[in-house]
DNA sequence: ATTGGTAATGAAAACCATTTTCATTAAGGT
DNA sequence: ACCTTAATGAAAATGGTTTTCATTACCAAT
């Protein structure tokens, strides 16, 4: 369906955006974990690979990667954005997310996710239409206490 | 179902967590509401009722409150959490949401969620039983690029 | 190759929402 | 009233993220 790598090299030849080394490398730490790394994460990583990358450019390129829809920010309440590679052709798969709203934990799943796939593709539809909305993705996310941190106190 | 306001009040007798002037305040005002109020919004109408309440007892009552699962923390990644009121039994419905991933505007839907909802129920107890998560909650959003933007800069 | 203009970068400083500290006050139980 | 614990406000600290600014890399046209 794509060929592989540098499957995202198209969205940068419609402006005046360049690839950079810099650009290359946050993108192959993306595309190389299943994790949501935030952007601290990914400059100890950039970091370990060309040293002069610096955490000014790791935000810079998030966001504008994230603005070129190439990756995509979550925010879980924890104090750091998360990133994630997105319409990753050679993906990792799509996931969902269950919240512990005390500990933090979170537990990425896709057992389930099928029927609801299905169903929000529907409403994404719908949406895209009523509202004129270019949709590129969701997030999904359950909110609740764990059992560790029922049976600690309560 | 239940009687009006106060159905929290059981939430606070099943420890030592007292029901402050303050604490009443900002249920209040949450209940008042049908937007997702940040906490210095919080902060300004609480004020204007009590000028005695600051800001730190704002941010602290809302986390106690989100343990409590009185209210949910969202963070769209705009720069701000915000709070919204849960489990609210003459509630003003629950909604899902469409972010501009560009401008953060956030658009809450709830037109076609009838299906989702459906869906998500059947998620929530398969995923409860499987990792054992007392689910209180769940959000949905989907990210695009609104109208506007997209003829802005295309 | 040289020049000229724009994009990208790093280091340091600024920002700003949120937390922590600390001293004080209010509330409940006895 | 007394005592213990919870709640509070003001001010300071924290820490992730953004801005500033001076410098460097890149591309295009000479």
């Amino acid at each position: 369906m794509h060929g592989k790598g540098r499957w995202w090299q198209e969205k940068f030849n419609q402006g005046s955006v360049r690839i950079t080394a810099s650009r290359e490398v946050i993108i192959n730490i993306l595309h190389e974990t299943e994790e949501h790394l935030s952007a601290s994460d990914i400059y100890i990583k950039a970091h370990s690979i060309s040293p002069e990358i610096g955490l000014t450019t790791i935000y810079r390129t998030l966001e504008l990667l994230e603005q070129m829809r190439i990756v995509q920010k979550f925010d879980f309440g924890d104090g750091h954005a998360r990133y994630e590679l997105l319409n990753n052709p050679g993906g990792k798969g799509h996931h969902h997310h269950l919240i512990c709203v005390k500990c933090k934990r979170i537990i990425d799943y896709k057992d389930f996710i099928e029927e609801e796939i299905h169903c929000l593709g529907k409403t994404q539809d719908l949406l895209s239409q009523k509202y004129n909305f270019q949709i590129n993705d969701h997030l999904v996310s359950f909110y609740g206490i764990c059992e560790i941190c029922r049976s600690e106190h309560g």
